[in-house]
DNA sequence: ATCGTTCGCCAC
DNA sequence: AAACGTGGCGAACGAT
């Protein structure tokens, strides 16, 4: 009989385990088997059966057996489908109004048996070091001594189904759990085979910006040259630039009176000092953040692999842990180019966020706004004389919870033009200030309150629409503060939560059609090589790049109808082939009007 | 010296 | 023009 789930666990020496089949609920069918070879027997029942494998954490199991499955099966080396109960039971605890209780395996396990649970341990870097003979790093699963950890496996496994069945709404958590867990082997699949990098791009731009690379840890030679005559510029006393006291006082002396040295208000000094600190600040960042040093950490043998963290952000986004993964500067994209003979297929969901907010709402001027394509144009027309500038900017406020300003004004218009999607954000930001949580469209909850934010706020009332400027009462000032501050984190988070139920929907469907493209060469496969919130990237070789066009655009519609049910708004992905990702983005500073 | 906090910039 | 959400990261800075 074919098993649906198969609990996997690794013996903590050597490249044996044990297999447990399952049924949907998690009932073991028959008895474990013990395998000398893990890899080689999940290699073997991969193909024969294809379960969802049940595991206590993907970062811990599946990136160390990636190259052994590599080794014996080049041409289909990816699992398909995995539950991971180290990312589902946050997600479960959040909906049981235990969010925040530990993670672990060995948590799980004791809060089944009222045992003591343990604390999680810190996320390190991971354990890449050492110990290459086991599939698993030392334990990690924090389980009771003696305890069996295949055992542990079924019966936490065995419980979590259960309480997906019974939370309250069984679809949509069975469909957050299998794509946080999806997301999961996209993260480490990403960490195996790395983002192209072009060192030699990447040396070519830094020489441009800063010169040749210095020897040691000197300073590269354009930075020390424009430090001096920064110097100078700013009457000749010694200076560091990187200190923001220094160079107000600096700056002072010259008679320029500045409150903070951030670039915004630097632009408008009229001063020959300023547009000399700006770029330095400009080059710095770039030596100090992405430079040589970064490279040879980062980026080596042709690929930047950094860790993603799976659900790292409260919202459901991913974080990443060394490499500044998410934060690729658009200056160095051009490093990011396709090995030869193959291409990057560069995807982005332009308006992601304000169309998920015409979803979930189901505004019908905003559904109008959104179906001829340009959202803010749509909504332009329809509120701002055609001015879409201001249509961005009145809709980014609203979700992100602006008030004062120019801004607030424009938010004043668009609750009185789209009250139904306007009433959504407000409706999550008046729990949020009452201390309440809120949910995404797939049921991931939001952080409760701190018992310091509730003692800060205690016995203050909730503001009201007449305290949109934010002053408060006299005696409840902090308390007011604080409750609209969480009130602007809750309006925030349905929407960026549920953008992130999507794209996490969009990658698992990704995935799964990317591994369903005939290949010519076995090895030669697609593969998904970054994501970052709204935007994938693949990397193809080129002749396949027409069919991950296409799975790309299935793909999300497949997570549009898979989250959002039967709405009428699209989530329309632009997509590009290219050889380098600056290629497929386009300009370095100015058009990036178009793509959020 | 080492640690934690603040500033400021990068990404979405 | 500059207070508006989520993060990572590096240099400066101040405490130990």
């Amino acid at each position: 009989m074919a098993a649906q789930r198969v609990a996997v666990a690794a013996e903590q020496d050597g490249p044996g385990g044990r297999l447990q089949p399952l049924d949907e609920s998690g009932t073991p069918l028959d008895g474990p088997v013990r395998v000398p070879d893990l890899a080689a027997a999940m290699a073997e029942r991969e193909a024969a059966e294809s379960p969802r494998w049940v595991w206590a954490a993907t970062d811990e199991v599946y990136g160390r057996l990636l190259p052994r499955l590599a080794e014996r099966q080049p041409a289909k080396n990816r699992l398909a489908r995995c539950h991971d109960l180290k990312l589902v039971e946050p997600l479960l605890l959040g909906l049981e109004d235990r969010y925040g209780q530990p993670r672990s395996l060995g948590a799980a396990w004791a809060r089944l048996h009222g045992l003591p649970v343990p604390a999680d341990l810190p996320e390190g870097p991971a354990a890449t070091d050492s110990d290459q003979d086991s599939l698993f790093a030392p334990d990690r699963s924090l389980l009771p001594p003696g305890t069996d950890p295949l055992e542990a496996l079924v019966a936490v496994h065995a419980e979590q189904q259960r309480r997906i069945a019974a939370s309250a709404e069984p679809g949509r958590t069975r469909l957050l759990c299998a794509a946080e867990s999806a997301g999961g082997l996209v993260a480490a699949e990403m960490g195996f085979d790395g983002l192209p990098w072009s060192a030699r791009v990447h040396d070519d731009l830094l020489y441009d910006l800063l010169g040749p690379r210095p020897r040691g840890g000197a300073q590269p030679a354009k930075l020390a040259a424009l430090a001096h005559d920064l110097q100078e510029a700013l009457g000749g006393k010694p200076l560091n630039p990187d200190s923001p006291s220094q160079v107000l006082r600096a700056f002072a002396e010259q008679g320029v009176s500045l409150t903070t040295t951030r670039n915004w208000e630097l632009r408008n000094v009229d001063h020959p000092a300023a547009p000399l600190l700006l770029r330095y600040k400009e080059l710095s960042r770039i030596h100090a953040a992405h430079g040589w040093a970064w490279r040879d950490t980062w980026a080596r043998d042709g690929r930047f692999r950094p860790e993603y963290v799976v659900g790292g952000v409260v919202s459901g986004r991913w974080a990443s842990r060394g490499g500044g993964a998410l934060q690729i500067p658009r200056i160095l994209r051009g490093a990011v180019v396709a090995d030869p003979g193959w291409r990057l297929v560069v995807a982005d969901a332009g308006q992601l966020e304000p169309r998920v907010l015409a979803a979930m709402s189901n505004d019908p001027g905003m559904i109008r706004a959104g179906a001829a394509g340009d959202l803010y144009a749509g909504l332009a027309a329809e509120a701002f004389k055609g001015d879409r500038a201001r249509a961005k900017l009145g809709l980014l406020g609203a979700m992100y919870g602006q008030t004062t300003g120019e801004t607030g004004q424009l938010v004043a218009v668009l609750r009185r033009r789209f009250p139904q999607a306007m009433g959504l954000v407000e409706a999550a930001a008046r729990t949020g200030e009452a201390g309440g949580v809120v949910r995404s469209q797939l049921g991931r909850v939001c952080p409760p309150p701190s018992a310091g934010w509730l003692d800060q706020t205690a016995g203050a009332f909730t503001t009201d629409e007449g305290d949109l400027d934010g002053t408060g009462t006299a005696a409840g000032g902090n308390a007011a503060r604080d409750a609209r501050s969480r009130g602007r984190f809750t309006r925030n988070f349905v929407i960026q939560a549920s953008a992130a139920d999507w794209a996490l929907a969009l990658i698992a469907g990704l995935r799964r059609r990317l591994a369903a493209i005939p290949v010519d060469v076995p090895g030669d496969r697609p593969r998904l090589v970054f994501f970052q919130h709204d935007e994938v990237i693949v990397h193809t070789p080129a002749q396949l790049a027409d069919a991950v066009r296409a799975a790309v655009a299935e793909s999300g519609e497949e997570a549009r109808r898979l989250v959002f049910g039967a709405t009428p708004v699209r989530f329309p992905l632009d997509t590009h082939v290219a050889v380098s990702y600056l290629d497929a983005k386009g300009g370095s500073d100015d058009d990036s009007d178009e793509e959020d």
